[in-house]
RNA sequence: GCGCCCGUAGCUCAGUUGGAUAGAGCACCGGAUUUCUAAUCCGGUGGUCGCAGGUUCGAAUCCUGCCGGGCGCGCCA
């Protein structure tokens, strides 16, 4: 670990690991070091057993053997039984971690590597709803990270904005659109032809005809009524999703939807047949998969000549590596479409790229209803700004009630709303299917983001009533504080395991025992008030660390930080 | 039928990549505020880790087989 930022308890970590490592002869990155079940043994342990098994002793006395051998700065190193527990010393742990959690690159890392991150991709023409909330939350949370540890990162927003389905909305157009109602609501009416279609499309066959039809004058590439409506839409629904984007503090670097990669398809597909991985099959044009052990064939052109979406998404990955020569291309889309991204690596992998492993999708599990399935194809939907909205208005109706003299009410309810439906998504493994639950997302204490945001803005408050340079800390007087510094002390760590593992979850729990030590510890040690103006100091400090951690933290899952609430 | 994901307290979930007595929140019960925001804090009740085998010093975690739920499986995205 070369990096020069402050790493809180990696410091310690790294020593104990050296000191270990000399002591058993080996290189330090053989020696594993994990955290106690139990608090009270430390911070850091390391069983013995493996070790005892290569020198052929007894665990608990290799255990005990290393424990008189070892002698670490700073580090109380004990023994129960095969176990080694090491214990950071009160006054060394209050040192390094009052200074560490105040810095404002606490946590930061000094990576150069450049990784796209591809996320939200809402469809033109349908509302967003309730999932898309988490490729958005989780893309925009994994940029953020990245970013944070150094990375030069690039946001990409892949729009929906082409398929066969826009030739079935065009065909509805054609039939019932109305001028005023796509001024009035866009999406809505957008949406309303879209079910229109579906549901007369069983009764009457010459819908199907039309739509494909529309979809070849579509793509055609000519300036006609097709394209010029299908760009109409676009920019509509665009508008509509901005304000989403805004709110939920999901940016962009580039807002590229499928379309974009239109004038690349053809070389796209040249590019293919030159790597020799093409096959007509039924009058359609396939890669085979066999070889690479998937049975199904990715698709590239259908047999009426029109292009597909791991077409598209196949000259998407080739434009952005010719464009960026990415060390890593992540995707944030749901888990039902693995198999679409095995297939679409495994065909660049085929061609001989390579880039084809830096290509990384980032699955996340459905978003389900305990009422049954919602569907867009029957209108049946629950719409993100929906869900936000019912998040604000009753966090409007809860400061009201806690805090009637907030100058702003509004803006504490927009962000205290926010906060709790993206940190409801994000304390959870991205992989596990979740149930709508409204009680749950519109839960505003325990282990919630209005509690996270609560501590912050606890902190602020006595920082604000304090009103000084808090200077000449005293860590003495801060050893008491050692949950506090050691929930602190993991932060670093936590962001660095959220990376690696794609996984804002991580963060998001390490927050949530942050938070918990730090209302314990303003609870028991009052910090204003005590006649004391050193110990006030000292205590101001560990409110400073506190609320900056909690900031950045806060801050890397997109949840809103208010100052007071 | 085949493939992938999931199964831990009444509910929602963690569980440090195989380690010590399986932990939080919600709910329920009992406490805490003359002072920095009670969206809080302290304590209690609550477990056959889906089931059965296997691997080894040691399994919620790894392997196999079942059971249950979800998703996917060439001309949609």
């Amino acid at each position: 670990m070369s990096e020069s930022t402050p790493h809180g308890l990696a410091i310690f970590a790294q020593r104990v690991t050296d000191a270990v490592a000399a002591a058993l002869q080996l290189p330090a990155d053989q020696i594993q070091l994990e955290r106690p079940r139990n608090e009270e043994h430390g911070e850091f342990a390391m069983p013995c057993f493996r070790f005892a098994k290569v020198q052929k002793c007894n665990p608990a006395e290799l255990a005990g053997r290393l424990v008189s051998d070892l002698n670490i700065a700073d580090v109380t190193a004990s023994n129960i039984g095969p176990f080694l527990n090491f214990r950071i010393d009160d006054l060394a742990l209050a040192t390094q971690m009052a200074a560490d959690a105040r810095r404002e690159d606490f946590g930061k890392g000094l990576s150069s590597e450049r990784t796209l991150v591809e996320y939200s991709s809402p469809n033109i023409a349908k509302p967003m709803h309730i999932g898309h909330l988490r490729t958005t939350v989780i893309g925009a949370a994994l940029a953020r990270i990245f970013e944070f540890l150094g990375h030069d990162v690039v946001r990409i927003n892949h729009i929906g904005d082409w398929g066969s389905q826009f030739g079935k909305l065009l065909a509805a157009w054609r039939r019932w659109g109305s001028d005023e109602k796509l001024e009035a609501e866009p999406i809505a009416h957008l949406l309303e032809l879209y079910v229109r279609y579906h549901a007369e499309e069983k009764t009457d066959p010459s819908l199907d005809a039309a739509a494909k039809d529309e979809f070849l004058a579509l793509e055609s590439g000519e300036e006609n009524d097709a394209r010029r409506d299908w760009k109409h839409f676009t920019e509509l629904s665009l508008g509509e999703f901005k304000t989403t984007f805004e709110r939920l503090d999901a940016r962009f670097d580039l807002i590229r939807g499928e379309s974009w990669y239109e004038d690349k398809l053809e070389d796209l597909v040249q590019w293919l047949d030159a790597a020799g991985v093409l096959e007509w099959n039924d009058g359609a044009i396939i890669v085979d998969l066999e070889s690479e052990g998937i049975s199904t064939p990715c698709l590239v052109k259908t047999s009426r000549g029109t292009t597909l979406y791991a077409t598209r998404d196949l000259a998407a990955a080739k434009s952005r590596w010719d464009e960026f020569h990415f060390d890593r291309c992540l995707y944030v889309v749901g888990a039902e479409q693995s198999l679409h991204f095995k297939q679409f690596k495994a065909v660049l992998k085929r061609c001989g790229t390579d880039w084809w492993n830096r290509i990384e999708h980032i699955p996340f599990g459905l978003v389900r209803f305990t009422e049954g399935k919602l569907s867009t194809r029957e209108g049946r939907v629950l719409s993100l700004q929906d869900v936000l909205d019912r998040a604000v208005e009753l966090a409007r109706e809860i400061v009201e009630a806690k805090n009637p003299d907030h100058v702003d009410k509004d803006w504490v309810a927009e962000q205290v709303g926010i906060g709790a439906v993206v940190f409801h998504d994000l304390k959870h493994q991205r992989q596990k299917d979740v149930v709508f639950n409204w009680n749950e997302v519109l839960s505003f204490e325990g282990d919630t983001g209005p509690y996270l945001q609560y501590t912050h803005a606890r902190c602020c408050s006595i920082l604000r009533k304090a009103d000084r340079q808090i200077t000449d800390v005293d860590p003495a007087l801060l050893a008491d504080a050692r949950d506090l510094w050691v929930a602190l002390g993991r932060f670093p760590a936590a962001v660095r395991e959220a990376a690696e593992k794609r996984e804002p979850m991580l963060l998001a729990q390490t927050l949530l025992k942050i938070a918990a030590a730090g209302n314990s510890f303003y609870r028991e040690k009052r910090v204003l008030g005590n006649d004391d103006p050193v110990l006030e100091n000292a205590r101001l400090a560990a409110i400073d660390g506190l609320r900056n951690t909690l900031a950045h933290g806060l801050m890397l899952l997109g949840v809103p930080t208010p100052e007071e609430m």
